[in-house]
DNA sequence: ATGTATGCAAAACATTTGCACCTGG
DNA sequence: CCAGGTGCAAATGTTTTGCATACAT
């Protein structure tokens, strides 16, 4: 992800957008709230406003660079989306976040959608509880 | 869902708890978000306040009589929980939602769940798409 | 009687928007 | 140059909280 694949989604190479990719792409867990990149962002002594991240990763969003994580707490977290899909494991204790994918799942969910009618948009599939390192 | 259920989960019977009880069983499709369930009190002439709305519902979750759904979108609504485990489908345009169960998706949670080490407390999978009627 | 529940209004939070200024191509 | 991007502050929408009053047991 750099200024290349900014250009080639129709964005405007700037700086803020630059830097909110590296720090999704170097972040420890890949996974980051508006308010961990902004923190991130003022360590690095960047000045940048919250409403300039959240324009930047809805754009990211909407040209399928990132995907948002909504979870039940009401936390939101934002992830790079150049892999393939997966779902998620979430750590209630200590927000850890794990990936996996399992096909039987998905062709599961196809088949429900087709026998409801449904024409498929978008799912979510979150599993949550706690940890090896926290029970 | 009556008095008796009140009492039995330990939460005094009062006229508020009982309405919004009422509601959630008599409402058209037993989803109801704390906006929808404000404005048909009001509508039954009845004085209550949104906050008691939000408190109601989180006793109600706590003591597991009520599970809430948290889409997307960031609508959150509630159903009553007096039905076995069900996910749900979900029209992202007229807003109907269906619950389904599949017990291999839930089989194979399970078995992701063991295999990363995690102890579950929950899971969300919503399905999101046009309805029938909607495509 | 007494501890809990309620209504109201204010506060807290997360996110969005309006606008003047700045910047990338 | 100029359309689009940005920072700031104000606005929004939703949920929570403080407090005096009302109610269930």
């Amino acid at each position: 992800m750099d200024a290349q694949d900014l250009k080639s989604v129709g964005l405007k190479v700037t700086l803020p957008r630059l830097k909110i990719l590296e720090i999704l792409e170097t972040s420890e867990n890949h996974h980051m709230s508006v308010e961990d990149i902004y923190r991130t962002l003022i360590m690095q002594g960047e000045e940048v406003g919250v409403a300039t991240i959240y324009r930047v990763l809805t754009q990211f969003e909407e040209v399928g660079i990132v995907n948002k994580l909504n979870f039940d707490n009401g936390q939101s977290v934002f992830e790079l989306s150049n892999t393939d899909h997966h779902d998620h494991l979430v750590c209630v204790k200590c927000g850890k976040i794990d990936e996996f994918v399992d096909e039987i799942i998905e062709k599961h969910q196809h088949d429900i959608v087709k026998k409801y009618g449904y024409q498929l948009t978008g799912h979510c599939l979150y599993l949550y509880g706690f940890c090896k390192n926290c029970h």
